[in-house]
DNA sequence: AAGCATGACAACCGCAATTAG
DNA sequence: ACTAATTGCGGTTGTCATGCT
């Protein structure tokens, strides 16, 4: 890099800069060891040393090559800059899937990630990531294409997730699909990452709970969720129930969003976590509570604004709970599901009366989510009708929307494995060119500044077809365009629908069919 | 042009796992 | 079996470049 470039020849500087450190482990004790950027100098020596002795036995490389650094710095510096075989540059466009496929499944593991991308290092990907998480962050969208959450969901439930990639993670997939548990990593990551996922239904019908709370818990769909193997059935209904007595779904009827209407759209894009780019408050309630179930552990006991910081994706569990859990009774599934159940709402949410599905966790929300897909299908006169309701929550709905549409333009790239083509052919684009984050605004406004919102969500309604629905599971390719200004923007509109659909069904499928 | 925000990297730090004695 | 050393990993920080206001 340019900064090494300039680094040559300044060992002064950077000892006199970065400070320097003792030698702890006895080769040397007293020599000064340098800190800072390696110099190019520093880097054929340890070019040479490992040339001559091989990799390894990292803290003699002092003794052997000159160097004043220290055994980790040279092996930090061999294995990130100097080894052989080294793929330098910006990431390709399938190594940027790959990636966030990977993330998907493994979460954190950058060494294992990096496994899987010949030439690439942990650290390069982290950084990658962590940029790039960062930024998609601060826009509010969401980590995972949507693609990607389904390919992973639906290799999960189909039991090869592990495939031809194997995290080594085993342990809590055991664990999971042992107990019939089984619900993908990334679905709840990027629940609780951002969440982007689900602001985007079409519209949000009224739908009864009755109608997929027919006899409350303890029927369909929602007795299987529950752990088969649960000794302390009772007590998780119980506290399940008294988690969707605490939301709205014991009324007979509820508005997902009536409750909403009063409040600012943030109130949405919070209770689905998803992330306001005006707002990157740490405390959000929708990720705090959604850790503890994403993490299949109680984990509440630290604060929960810990979930944002960590930035944990997967199951990001310490293996040996999981296996603990795996040869222990499974009360710790209890406890976390009853925490998660009974977790504290914010006193805003409760003073505002949002104790709907949408505050009440992700675990309802992605149930509503999907059940509102299915009845949406079933009953698009409830859609029309509905789509009068919440005209501030419409808006934010709309936004986010708007937002999940431009969302992976990297990925619509022509020549991306994601295939954008097929999508961009079948639905002209009025502007494609170069970067759609200023254009994206633009489409905002545009959106924004539409025809009122009804209009637009019965023309959703009319794109809607079974034939779509259909497409919707084959959508693995699916891609988003580049841009979103266009005529007939709408059928885009559907067709991420269908992809949204093709996830959230999958992942009401999976639930219930536990 | 200056200041600020952000991105991209590189490197360090601490902890945990593994290995060697 | 125990301990220390080594290695690996993930999180974090620091620096520079770039773009925007």
């Amino acid at each position: 890099m340019s900064q090494m470039t300039n680094e040559v020849d300044n060992n002064v500087h950077y000892d006199d800069q970065t400070g320097s450190q003792l030698n702890d482990d006895g080769n040397g004790v007293g020599v000064v060891l340098k800190k800072g950027p390696w110099t190019a100098a520093e880097d054929a020596l340890l070019v040479n040393y490992v040339q001559k002795h091989g990799e390894g036995n990292w803290n003699v490389v002092q003794n052997y090559s000159g160097l004043s650094r220290c055994g980790k710095s040279c092996r930090l510096r061999w294995a990130n800059h100097l080894r052989p075989n080294l793929k330098k540059g910006a990431f390709t466009a399938e190594e940027e899937r790959m990636i966030a496929e990977l993330h998907a499944k493994m979460g954190n593991k950058w060494a294992r990630m990096a496994a899987h991308l010949p030439g690439r290092t942990d650290n390069e990907i982290k950084n990658y990531w962590n940029t790039r998480m960062k930024r998609r962050r601060r826009a509010g969208l969401p980590l995972y294409p949507p693609e990607v959450l389904l390919q992973a969901f639906q290799e999960r439930k189909h039991g090869q997730g592990t495939g031809e990639i194997s995290d080594g993670d085993g342990g809590h997939r055991d664990f999971l699909k042992k107990n019939n548990y089984e619900i993908h990593d990334a679905i709840f990551d990027s629940l609780k990452e951002n969440q982007g996922i689900l602001p985007f239904l079409p519209d949000l019908p009224a739908i009864s709970a009755n109608s997929f709370l027919p006899n409350g818990l303890g029927s369909p769909p929602y007795c299987n969720l529950l752990p088969s193997t649960l000794p302390n059935h009772d007590h998780l209904q119980e506290s399940t129930m008294s988690f969707i007595g605490s939301s709205e779904l014991n009324s007979n009827r509820f508005y997902p969003f009536d409750h909403i209407k009063d409040n600012t759209s943030d109130k949405i894009s919070e209770s689905f976590g998803l992330y306001s780019p005006l707002d990157r408050g740490v405390s959000h309630g929708s990720i705090c509570y959604s850790h503890s179930l994403s993490n299949g552990n109680s984990s509440t006991s630290k604060p929960t604004s810990e979930a944002v910081k960590s930035e944990l994706p997967s199951l990001q569990i310490p293996e040996t709970e999981f296996g603990s859990w795996g040869t222990s009774p499974p009360p710790p599934l209890n406890e976390s599901l009853d925490v998660f159940i009974h977790s504290p709402q914010p006193p805003n949410a409760l003073d505002s009366g949002s104790s709907s599905p949408l505050n009440s966790g992700l675990l309802d929300a992605l149930l509503y989510q999907a059940n509102t897909l299915g009845c949406s299908k079933n009953n698009s006169s409830d859609k029309s009708s509905n789509s009068s309701i919440a005209t501030p929550g419409d808006r934010a709905e709309c936004s986010a929307l708007n937002m999940y549409e431009t969302e992976w333009e990297d990925y619509a790239d022509p020549l991306s494995p994601f295939g954008a083509t097929s999508i961009l052919n079948e639905h002209p684009v009025v502007s494609t060119n170069g970067n759609s984050w200023d254009e994206w605004e633009l489409f905002q406004t545009f959106s924004e500044n539409s025809a009122d919102n009804n209009e637009r969500l019965q023309s959703i309604d009319q794109v809607w077809t079974p034939k779509s629905e259909n497409q919707s599971m084959s959508l693995l390719n699916f891609t988003l365009p580049d841009v979103l200004i266009t005529s007939d923007w709408h059928e885009l509109y559907s067709d991420h629908d269908s992809t949204n659909q093709a996830i959230m069904t999958e992942a009401s499928d999976d639930i219930s069919g536990q």
